[in-house]
DNA sequence: TTGACTGTTGTACT
DNA sequence: AAGTACAACAGTCA
């Protein structure tokens, strides 16, 4: 479920299986799942190496041992990687696989084909073209303040907008407001500099947190909200108790916000 | 079988 | 220009 946490965790990934192997082939079941032309993918990786990773919101750069060749991908919505030997083992939607001279491979995996991979020449100026915004983890409390408050729009959807700032998905959103007694429908224009205080806070708590569990949600302290969607239709009789605030113990509220599901606390984040 | 879905992009309307 | 709403993408899963 790739928001910025999970694009993190897949970065470490990568980074400790899939560098200085030579790349002998790749192979692509579905080139729409590219961004650059498929022949052009082969000439340009075959006889590379990975060197490194970065990673800027939900983007991941894979750097490689010549510097103007740069994979991008980018993880849709379930996209998710799978180092292993044996072509036998190949997962289930690796629809893109790294094959390897030692005989491993690097599976990007995608289920519903919403992922992207391709070539970039520089970082920078990808980032650029795109308008993405500074990563969730490196923005200041500032340049925060003076993205979110130049927008008139709900603060939820300004904070899901990648240019405002990158990684945030519909889940940490509404886990970030929650954390920061923020309601999702407050003008982003009308935030108070406690306010965003509390947000920039919560950006750093969330994160860290989510990382740091790697961003497996049902592990994640009992104080999140996250555990409202995680148990929202489990079967079992317990799971009520998930269907409340956390600290207030009010009922949860469901809604849409910007054309996306939200839960919000009804008590602790009131509309101002 | 139906509906919902973590993301992004484009279009159309206001 | 900026905000809003919505569909489309293509598949899985409950």
């Amino acid at each position: 479920m790739p928001e910025l946490p999970e694009v993190e965790i897949r970065r470490q990934y990568l980074e400790t299986s899939s560098l200085y192997q030579p790349i002998s082939h790749i192979d692509v079941e579905d080139n729409k799942l590219l961004t650059t032309n498929y022949a052009t993918l082969l000439t340009t990786l075959v006889d590379r190496q990975f060197i490194g990773t970065q990673r800027v919101g939900k983007n991941l750069f894979v750097l490689t041992d010549q510097p103007d060749v740069i994979v991008h991908m980018h993880f849709g919505m379930t996209g998710d990687l799978e180092y292993y030997h044996n072509s036998i083992n190949r997962p289930r939607f690796a629809r893109i696989v790294f094959e390897f001279e030692n005989g491993f491979n690097l599976g990007f995996l995608c289920p519903r084909k919403f992922e992207r991979v391709g070539l970039i020449d520089d970082i920078d100026t990808f980032l650029q073209r795109k308008k993405i915004g500074k990563d969730g983890l490196a923005i200041t409390l500032e340049e925060l303040t003076e993205r979110v408050r130049r927008k008139k729009a709900l603060i939820k959807p300004v904070l899901l907008d990648q240019n405002v700032v990158a990684g945030l998905g519909n889940w940490i959103v509404d886990e970030v407001l929650f954390q920061a007694y923020i309601h999702p429908e407050q003008r982003a224009d009308t935030l108070a500099d406690e306010q965003m205080s509390q947000l920039h806070d919560a950006f750093r708590f969330v994160l860290e947190t989510a990382i740091r569990y790697e961003a497996t949600y049902r592990d994640f302290p009992i104080g999140f909200l996250i555990h409202v969607r995680e148990w929202d239709d489990s079967p079992y009789d317990d799971v009520e108790a998930h269907k409340f605030c956390p600290r207030c113990k009010t009922r949860i509220e469901r809604s849409v916000i910007g054309g996306r599901t939200t839960f919000y606390c009804p008590e602790e984040q009131v509309l101002l």
